[in-house]
DNA sequence: ACGCTTATTTGCAAGCCTTGCAGGTTAGCA
DNA sequence: TGCTAACCTGCAAGGCTTGCAAATAAGCGT
Protein backbone atom coordinates (compact mmCIF):
# COMPACT_ATOMS: atom_id res chain seq x y z
CA UNK A 1 0.00 0.00 0.00
CA UNK A 2 1.48 3.54 -1.16
CA UNK A 3 1.90 6.35 1.85
CA UNK A 4 -1.44 8.26 2.64
CA UNK A 5 -0.28 11.01 0.47
CA UNK A 6 0.22 8.93 -2.66
CA UNK A 7 -3.11 7.40 -1.92
CA UNK A 8 -5.01 10.39 -1.40
CA UNK A 9 -3.77 11.62 -5.13
CA UNK A 10 -4.49 8.30 -6.30
CA UNK A 11 -8.53 8.26 -5.02
CA UNK A 12 -8.64 12.06 -6.62
CA UNK A 13 -7.76 11.07 -10.01
CA UNK A 14 -9.85 7.88 -9.39
CA UNK A 15 -12.73 10.01 -8.65
CA UNK A 16 -13.12 9.19 -5.52
CA UNK A 17 -13.18 11.79 -2.68
CA UNK A 18 -10.47 11.91 0.32
CA UNK A 19 -12.54 12.55 3.28
CA UNK A 20 -11.23 12.59 6.99
CA UNK A 21 -12.88 9.59 7.54
CA UNK A 22 -10.49 8.04 4.25
CA UNK A 23 -7.35 9.49 5.28
CA UNK A 24 -7.62 8.24 9.14
CA UNK A 25 -7.87 5.02 7.80
CA UNK A 26 -5.07 5.20 5.27
CA UNK A 27 -3.29 6.26 8.27
CA UNK A 28 -4.00 3.05 10.25
CA UNK A 29 -2.98 0.80 7.30
CA UNK A 30 0.21 2.47 6.28
CA UNK A 31 2.56 -0.01 7.33
CA UNK A 32 0.55 -1.50 9.77
CA UNK A 33 1.79 -5.42 9.60
CA UNK A 34 -1.24 -7.01 12.19
CA UNK A 35 -3.29 -8.05 9.94
CA UNK A 36 -6.40 -6.53 11.57
CA UNK A 37 -9.86 -7.16 10.82
CA UNK A 38 -12.72 -4.55 10.18
CA UNK A 39 -13.63 -4.94 13.46
CA UNK A 40 -10.37 -3.65 14.96
CA UNK A 41 -9.69 -1.06 12.13
CA UNK A 42 -12.84 0.45 13.36
CA UNK A 43 -12.33 0.17 16.89
CA UNK A 44 -8.97 2.07 16.51
CA UNK A 45 -10.53 4.36 14.13
CA UNK A 46 -13.40 4.98 16.92
CA UNK A 47 -10.52 6.18 19.45
CA UNK A 48 -9.78 8.71 16.60
CA UNK A 49 -13.00 9.40 15.19
CA UNK A 50 -15.61 8.86 17.30
CA UNK A 51 -18.93 8.41 15.72
CA UNK A 52 -17.16 6.69 12.73
CA UNK A 53 -19.56 4.33 11.27
CA UNK A 54 -18.62 0.90 10.76
CA UNK A 55 -20.02 1.18 7.26
CA UNK A 56 -17.57 3.62 6.14
CA UNK A 57 -14.28 1.21 7.63
CA UNK A 58 -15.56 -1.45 5.33
CA UNK A 59 -16.49 1.24 2.81
CA UNK A 60 -13.06 2.18 2.62
CA UNK A 61 -11.24 -1.05 2.69
CA UNK A 62 -13.30 -2.37 -0.26
CA UNK A 63 -12.19 0.41 -1.80
CA UNK A 64 -8.54 -0.05 -1.45
CA UNK A 65 -9.05 -3.84 -2.19
CA UNK A 66 -10.24 -2.92 -5.76
CA UNK A 67 -7.48 -0.64 -6.32
CA UNK A 68 -4.95 -3.22 -5.71
CA UNK A 69 -3.55 -1.44 -2.25
CA UNK A 70 -4.99 -4.07 -0.02
CA UNK A 71 -5.26 -7.14 0.21
CA UNK A 72 -8.02 -9.33 1.82
CA UNK A 73 -7.71 -12.59 3.38
CA UNK A 74 -9.31 -15.23 4.41
CA UNK A 75 -8.32 -17.29 7.41
CA UNK A 76 -11.48 -19.04 8.38
CA UNK A 77 -11.29 -17.05 11.24
CA UNK A 78 -15.42 -15.88 10.77
CA UNK A 79 -14.09 -12.09 9.69
CA UNK A 80 -11.37 -11.18 7.11
CA UNK A 81 -8.47 -9.92 7.82
CA UNK A 82 -6.67 -6.82 5.74
CA UNK A 83 -3.02 -6.51 4.97
CA UNK A 84 -1.69 -3.53 3.03
CA UNK A 85 1.74 -5.44 2.14
CA UNK A 86 0.46 -6.42 -1.20
CA UNK A 87 3.84 -7.92 -2.76
CA UNK A 88 3.97 -11.98 -3.08
CA UNK A 89 4.35 -12.90 0.68
CA UNK A 90 2.31 -15.74 2.91
CA UNK A 91 1.21 -16.03 6.87
CA UNK A 92 1.50 -17.83 9.18
CA UNK A 93 -1.44 -17.57 11.94
CA UNK A 94 -0.86 -18.58 15.70
CA UNK A 95 -3.63 -21.19 17.37
CA UNK A 96 -3.04 -19.76 20.98
CA UNK A 97 -2.69 -15.71 20.22
CA UNK A 98 -4.77 -15.66 16.73
CA UNK A 99 -1.44 -13.57 15.55
CA UNK A 100 -0.74 -13.48 11.77
CA UNK A 101 2.81 -13.43 11.01
CA UNK A 102 4.77 -12.54 7.10
CA UNK A 103 6.17 -15.28 6.23
CA UNK A 104 8.57 -15.15 3.22
CA UNK A 105 8.71 -18.63 0.82
CA UNK A 106 12.20 -19.09 -0.70
CA UNK A 107 11.01 -21.84 -3.40
CA UNK A 108 7.91 -22.93 -4.80
CA UNK A 109 6.44 -26.29 -4.10
CA UNK A 110 6.16 -28.66 -6.61
CA UNK A 111 2.91 -30.46 -6.81
CA UNK A 112 1.49 -33.14 -8.41
CA UNK A 113 -2.34 -33.66 -9.93
CA UNK A 114 -2.30 -30.44 -11.23
CA UNK A 115 -2.92 -31.19 -14.87
CA UNK A 116 -3.88 -28.57 -17.15
CA UNK A 117 -4.58 -26.32 -13.88
CA UNK A 118 -3.21 -22.69 -14.52
CA UNK A 119 -2.44 -21.53 -10.89
CA UNK A 120 -2.80 -18.08 -10.68
CA UNK A 121 -1.46 -17.37 -6.97
CA UNK A 122 -0.78 -19.75 -4.29
CA UNK A 123 -2.14 -19.11 -1.08
CA UNK A 124 -0.02 -20.92 1.96
CA UNK A 125 -1.34 -20.54 5.54
CA UNK A 126 0.84 -22.37 8.03
CA UNK A 127 -1.16 -22.85 11.51
CA UNK A 128 0.80 -23.53 14.61
CA UNK A 129 2.26 -21.93 17.81
CA UNK A 130 3.99 -18.59 17.44
CA UNK A 131 7.54 -17.45 19.69
CA UNK A 132 5.82 -15.72 21.73
CA UNK A 133 3.14 -18.26 22.96
CA UNK A 134 5.41 -21.16 23.50
CA UNK A 135 7.46 -19.53 26.02
CA UNK B 1 -12.85 -41.20 5.67
CA UNK B 2 -13.85 -44.75 6.42
CA UNK B 3 -16.38 -46.66 4.96
CA UNK B 4 -19.92 -46.33 5.57
CA UNK B 5 -19.90 -49.75 7.70
CA UNK B 6 -16.72 -48.83 9.50
CA UNK B 7 -18.22 -45.67 10.39
CA UNK B 8 -21.49 -47.07 11.88
CA UNK B 9 -19.14 -49.34 13.98
CA UNK B 10 -17.19 -46.22 15.15
CA UNK B 11 -20.52 -44.45 15.79
CA UNK B 12 -21.80 -47.04 17.96
CA UNK B 13 -18.52 -47.25 19.71
CA UNK B 14 -18.27 -43.93 20.98
CA UNK B 15 -21.92 -43.37 21.76
CA UNK B 16 -23.58 -42.15 18.81
CA UNK B 17 -26.55 -43.30 17.22
CA UNK B 18 -26.88 -44.41 14.02
CA UNK B 19 -29.52 -42.98 12.20
CA UNK B 20 -31.15 -43.58 8.59
CA UNK B 21 -29.95 -40.11 8.28
CA UNK B 22 -26.52 -40.50 9.57
CA UNK B 23 -26.10 -43.27 6.94
CA UNK B 24 -26.95 -41.40 3.80
CA UNK B 25 -24.80 -38.94 4.46
CA UNK B 26 -21.87 -41.63 5.00
CA UNK B 27 -22.75 -42.61 1.73
CA UNK B 28 -23.23 -39.47 0.13
CA UNK B 29 -19.49 -38.43 1.42
CA UNK B 30 -17.50 -41.92 1.03
CA UNK B 31 -15.00 -41.31 -1.70
CA UNK B 32 -16.96 -38.31 -2.76
CA UNK B 33 -14.13 -35.33 -4.14
CA UNK B 34 -16.48 -32.86 -5.04
CA UNK B 35 -15.51 -30.94 -1.81
CA UNK B 36 -19.46 -30.11 -1.36
CA UNK B 37 -20.93 -27.92 0.42
CA UNK B 38 -23.37 -28.39 3.68
CA UNK B 39 -25.72 -26.77 1.05
CA UNK B 40 -24.79 -29.01 -1.97
CA UNK B 41 -25.24 -32.34 0.38
CA UNK B 42 -28.05 -30.77 1.72
CA UNK B 43 -29.96 -30.83 -1.63
CA UNK B 44 -28.76 -34.46 -2.54
CA UNK B 45 -29.36 -35.50 1.09
CA UNK B 46 -32.88 -34.13 0.11
CA UNK B 47 -33.43 -35.86 -3.15
CA UNK B 48 -32.78 -39.71 -1.21
CA UNK B 49 -34.83 -38.09 1.88
CA UNK B 50 -37.42 -35.48 1.49
CA UNK B 51 -37.89 -33.76 4.71
CA UNK B 52 -34.38 -34.67 6.36
CA UNK B 53 -33.27 -31.34 7.84
CA UNK B 54 -30.12 -29.24 6.78
CA UNK B 55 -29.59 -28.77 10.59
CA UNK B 56 -28.99 -32.80 11.07
CA UNK B 57 -26.64 -31.99 7.86
CA UNK B 58 -24.43 -29.87 9.58
CA UNK B 59 -24.94 -31.95 13.11
CA UNK B 60 -23.08 -34.95 11.53
CA UNK B 61 -20.79 -33.08 9.70
CA UNK B 62 -19.44 -31.62 12.87
CA UNK B 63 -19.47 -34.90 14.49
CA UNK B 64 -17.79 -36.89 11.39
CA UNK B 65 -15.04 -33.38 11.53
CA UNK B 66 -14.29 -34.32 15.35
CA UNK B 67 -13.68 -37.91 14.56
CA UNK B 68 -11.42 -36.91 12.50
CA UNK B 69 -12.92 -38.64 9.62
CA UNK B 70 -13.38 -35.30 7.49
CA UNK B 71 -11.86 -32.12 6.74
CA UNK B 72 -13.77 -28.73 7.02
CA UNK B 73 -11.76 -26.12 4.86
CA UNK B 74 -12.50 -22.70 4.06
CA UNK B 75 -12.10 -21.41 0.44
CA UNK B 76 -13.11 -17.96 1.41
CA UNK B 77 -16.60 -18.74 -0.49
CA UNK B 78 -18.73 -18.00 1.93
CA UNK B 79 -19.78 -21.46 2.97
CA UNK B 80 -17.33 -24.70 4.32
CA UNK B 81 -16.33 -26.99 1.66
CA UNK B 82 -15.67 -30.46 3.06
CA UNK B 83 -13.59 -33.47 2.56
CA UNK B 84 -13.81 -37.00 3.39
CA UNK B 85 -9.74 -37.35 2.44
CA UNK B 86 -8.17 -36.75 5.74
CA UNK B 87 -4.66 -38.22 4.23
CA UNK B 88 -1.99 -35.03 4.07
CA UNK B 89 -2.94 -33.03 0.38
CA UNK B 90 -3.18 -29.63 -0.61
CA UNK B 91 -6.51 -28.07 -3.06
CA UNK B 92 -6.25 -26.05 -6.61
CA UNK B 93 -9.32 -23.86 -6.89
CA UNK B 94 -10.86 -23.29 -10.16
CA UNK B 95 -11.76 -19.14 -10.61
CA UNK B 96 -13.97 -19.77 -13.42
CA UNK B 97 -16.42 -22.88 -12.21
CA UNK B 98 -15.47 -22.87 -8.17
CA UNK B 99 -14.28 -26.89 -8.86
CA UNK B 100 -11.79 -27.90 -6.47
CA UNK B 101 -9.45 -30.61 -7.30
CA UNK B 102 -6.65 -31.84 -4.97
CA UNK B 103 -2.99 -31.36 -5.21
CA UNK B 104 -0.38 -33.05 -3.75
CA UNK B 105 2.90 -31.20 -2.80
CA UNK B 106 6.20 -33.42 -3.54
CA UNK B 107 8.13 -31.16 -1.33
CA UNK B 108 7.45 -28.58 1.31
CA UNK B 109 8.57 -25.30 0.41
CA UNK B 110 11.40 -23.37 2.49
CA UNK B 111 10.11 -20.44 4.06
CA UNK B 112 11.58 -17.52 5.72
CA UNK B 113 10.38 -15.26 8.63
CA UNK B 114 9.06 -18.18 11.01
CA UNK B 115 11.33 -17.08 13.82
CA UNK B 116 10.30 -19.61 16.16
CA UNK B 117 6.91 -20.63 14.84
CA UNK B 118 5.80 -23.95 15.33
CA UNK B 119 4.22 -25.24 12.33
CA UNK B 120 1.76 -27.48 13.13
CA UNK B 121 -0.29 -27.92 9.79
CA UNK B 122 0.20 -25.87 6.06
CA UNK B 123 -2.51 -25.64 4.19
CA UNK B 124 -1.49 -24.32 0.39
CA UNK B 125 -4.93 -23.32 -1.94
CA UNK B 126 -4.01 -22.72 -5.39
CA UNK B 127 -6.33 -20.16 -7.04
CA UNK B 128 -6.68 -20.61 -11.09
CA UNK B 129 -8.64 -21.99 -13.95
CA UNK B 130 -9.16 -25.84 -14.39
CA UNK B 131 -8.28 -27.64 -17.58
CA UNK B 132 -12.18 -27.70 -18.51
CA UNK B 133 -12.82 -24.10 -17.77
CA UNK B 134 -9.32 -23.17 -20.05
CA UNK B 135 -10.18 -24.90 -23.19
C1' DA C 1 -14.86 32.80 -1.55
C1' DC C 2 -19.31 30.62 -3.45
C1' DG C 3 -22.30 27.42 -5.32
C1' DC C 4 -23.16 23.06 -7.68
C1' DT C 5 -22.75 18.40 -8.68
C1' DT C 6 -21.60 14.05 -7.26
C1' DA C 7 -19.48 11.01 -4.14
C1' DT C 8 -19.63 9.83 0.75
C1' DT C 9 -21.15 9.01 5.43
C1' DT C 10 -24.35 7.01 8.48
C1' DG C 11 -27.81 4.05 10.57
C1' DC C 12 -30.71 0.55 9.82
C1' DA C 13 -32.26 -3.50 7.91
C1' DA C 14 -31.48 -7.58 5.44
C1' DG C 15 -28.59 -11.36 3.57
C1' DC C 16 -25.79 -15.54 4.11
C1' DC C 17 -23.90 -19.34 6.76
C1' DT C 18 -23.99 -21.67 10.95
C1' DT C 19 -25.41 -22.84 15.65
C1' DG C 20 -28.55 -22.81 20.04
C1' DC C 21 -32.77 -24.38 21.73
C1' DA C 22 -37.06 -27.23 22.84
C1' DG C 23 -40.20 -30.79 21.95
C1' DG C 24 -41.35 -34.88 19.91
C1' DT C 25 -39.05 -39.20 18.06
C1' DT C 26 -36.05 -43.20 17.76
C1' DA C 27 -31.83 -46.08 18.27
C1' DG C 28 -29.67 -49.33 21.16
C1' DC C 29 -29.22 -51.88 25.21
C1' DA C 30 -30.94 -54.90 29.09
C1' DT D 1 -40.55 -55.29 25.16
C1' DG D 2 -39.29 -51.00 27.59
C1' DC D 3 -36.24 -47.48 29.04
C1' DT D 4 -33.06 -43.94 28.56
C1' DA D 5 -30.17 -41.18 26.16
C1' DA D 6 -29.26 -39.43 21.86
C1' DC D 7 -31.28 -37.55 17.73
C1' DC D 8 -34.19 -35.07 14.28
C1' DT D 9 -36.59 -31.12 13.05
C1' DG D 10 -38.06 -26.24 12.75
C1' DC D 11 -37.35 -21.92 14.22
C1' DA D 12 -34.90 -18.23 15.95
C1' DA D 13 -30.71 -15.93 16.74
C1' DG D 14 -25.76 -14.96 16.13
C1' DG D 15 -21.69 -12.91 13.57
C1' DC D 16 -19.96 -10.71 9.42
C1' DT D 17 -20.89 -8.03 5.48
C1' DT D 18 -23.61 -5.39 2.13
C1' DG D 19 -27.89 -2.75 0.17
C1' DC D 20 -30.49 1.26 0.70
C1' DA D 21 -32.02 6.19 1.39
C1' DA D 22 -31.44 10.65 3.34
C1' DA D 23 -28.41 13.98 4.97
C1' DT D 24 -23.65 15.73 4.37
C1' DA D 25 -19.41 17.27 2.39
C1' DA D 26 -15.51 17.12 -1.14
C1' DG D 27 -13.85 19.17 -5.25
C1' DC D 28 -14.58 21.55 -9.38
C1' DG D 29 -15.28 25.94 -11.94
C1' DT D 30 -16.26 30.68 -11.59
Amino acid sequence: MRSPAELSQAFRQSGLKVTPQRQLLFRLLHGNTSHPSADVLFALASQAMPGISLRTVYQTLNDLALMGELQSIDFGTGSARFDPNVTEHQHAMCNECGAVHDVFVADEPKMLGLDGFDVHAAQIVYHGVCAGCAS
